[in-house]
DNA sequence: ATTGAAAATGTAATCGATTACAAGTCACTT
DNA sequence: AAGTGACTTGTAATCGATTACATTTTCAAT
């Protein structure tokens, strides 16, 4: 009746066996004989044994606990990457507690701080204007994993997608639909992502023997208001290209809806490929043509790299960085130019 | 050098008093004399001390980790409702885990199992096809609360927003701008909010003298999609409402998009209420008119329902319901009927 | 001054798993 | 037969905080 929790001493009754050989047979198998594993593993399924994480935390000296910080928790775009991340920590007994960056001023500082409050084990940032501090000698420190965007003076490992070949795409897709005049939204100046999605698509372009007129680079910050904005400089232009590549997919809506406002037509107006590939894009009228980011591979992938970090906690960890493909998902806002 | 870990004990010695003294000194500070505790709090200054949540954990029999089952992260809608559960629980030292319902069938069965595996010491349900079944008899069951919307079969504590008010703000509002021909788009049939929604909104025509043609309930399931299609149904009515009021955010700008598409104008053409007031729906062009839900304080309450619960957790915890108002957010998808 | 109850503090067991170290078993060599 | 090394297993200390229980202190009442 008294439903007690069934703890290791109980499975070792069992099995006939001491506590240290369970806790081997479930953690280190390959350390136990054959006979007693499986004996060990009956008295785990007839005694309906959980292994209490809480004790396993305390003894190995960890909280169980892994922080992201995210810039926006509003944003969808980050959901799917949260996912990936919190199912691979799972495996690892790790769970995920997700912080608002908002939340927490940037001061580095204040971050270790908050680390340290935290007891986390390790950080995932996927803001690019964090940069968490180096280990102060002495303290011993634990790993970051940057996710997505990051400063190039942080240092540690990191994931991203290839965001040049994803520009790349973008236009060579354009040019494909033989389009010839096509302009640029794009992100944050100073924004990493920015850059080299910018990189790949002049690179598609100069391929085709064309150029980026200044004026056809139209700035924006990924948001949807900024989206909106560069549709009023779009129309504002005295020759306008026929195409555009919009580097996230909020700006692409933002961009679409402004222009659809202001009574031109996408894409028989103008043609627009996003970036991000974020669950609107599919359902968007017309359906978004754009790059889609593989966000449930970049959650896993984080978390990989950091229960890596965790493990060789002592080696010098040289960073490592990580690379995930994108892909081009062609829908309804792309179509061939006009009078072709 | 040795940056070793301080613990209670360090602490002890410095204070010069007991490690229990300490203890109780930060968790019961009432039981400890007024001098001691400021030596205590002195002492916990200069060694820099911050409790070990695991060992606290392990020692209270809990395992410091608050569950929530959202059925669809990639919904911006359950963002901020995470943002206040998470800061509210981190007051108690518990920390959130998200999961994804989708990732784990709805079986009762299959709920409890994922429960009693992760050890949560509780559980937070944002997706009303769950119903988590009641304490088997001599099992100690973890407290659950649901949010925002839950089965009527599921018993246990719960918080929500007041539907059947957002339902009448929203008809009340396009009364006021003189619109008499009002059509609504629903939620999914079974789904309790659109219930309540729908009755709010069916009292406020009702006070003014006016009902709801059969075929003026155009059918939707809060997805963009469906709001897409029945923009499509109020294009083909022979008699068409000139407001309307739409369940979801994400059905009104789909209902707006495919509107736009069609080559109506909002709100020249109709005007659109929403429910939700997601981030989106300031920026969108026309910005949207609709119902705030304060996600962030239905984030907050659920987790606040959830701590009471674990206090006490051995008292036949009565079922408590909250419920919190919403607000009207007037922007530019609504306008006085034409030709009035 | 003595007493007794209430308040403050200390001692040590406890939560449940891991692991250093010790000890035991076995096969095989010399 | 004794010795060697490889492999298994057991004993008991440990992680850091909480708290039942025991003990001491305080202080008002007699």
């Amino acid at each position: 009746m008294t439903n007690k929790t069934i703890k290791i001493k109980d499975v070792a009754i069992v099995a006939g066996v001491s506590t240290a050989t369970v806790s081997r047979a479930l953690s280190k198998p390959e350390q136990v004989s054959e006979a007693t594993r499986s004996a060990v593993l009956d008295a785990v399924r007839q005694t309906g044994y959980r292994i209490n994480q809480t004790a396993r935390n305390l003894r190995k000296q960890r909280s169980g606990v892994i922080a992201a910080l995210i810039p926006d928790l509003g944003n969808p775009f980050f959901s799917q990457i949260l996912s990936g991340m919190a199912s691979e920590l799972s495996k690892e007994g790790l769970s995920l507690i997700v912080v608002d960056s908002q939340q927490i001023g940037f001061e580095p500082a204040q971050m270790l701080e908050f680390l340290y409050m935290k007891q986390a084990d390790g950080l995932i940032v996927l803001d690019g204007r964090i940069i968490v501090p180096h280990a102060t000698a002495g303290g011993s420190r634990s790993p970051v994993v940057y996710a997505c965007e990051w400063n190039s003076q942080a240092d540690g490992s990191g994931v991203r997608v290839d965001n040049e070949s994803g520009g790349r795409l973008a236009v060579e897709h354009l040019l494909a639909l033989g389009h010839t005049d096509i302009g640029f939204v794009l992100g944050p100046q100073q924004n990493p992502l920015t850059g080299s999605r910018k990189d790949g698509a002049l690179a598609a372009l100069h391929q085709a023997g064309l150029n980026l007129p200044a004026h056809w680079a139209l700035s924006g910050d990924f948001t949807l208001d900024s989206g909106a904005k560069a549709a009023q400089d779009w129309a504002a232009l005295p020759v306008r290209p026929t195409a555009m590549f919009c580097m996230s997919d909020q700006m692409a809506f933002g961009f679409i809806a402004e222009l659809t406002r202001l009574g031109y037509a996408v894409p028989d107006d103008v043609s627009v490929v996003g970036f991000d590939d974020i669950e609107i894009a599919h359902y968007f009228t017309p359906g978004l043509t754009t790059i889609r980011q593989p966000r449930f591979a970049v959650g896993c992938e984080a978390a990989k790299l950091l229960t890596c970090a965790l493990q060789k906690e002592q080696k010098d960890e040289q960073a490592s960085h990580t690379v995930l493909p994108v892909e081009l998902i062609v829908r309804a806002t792309t179509a061939a130019r006009e009078g072709t």
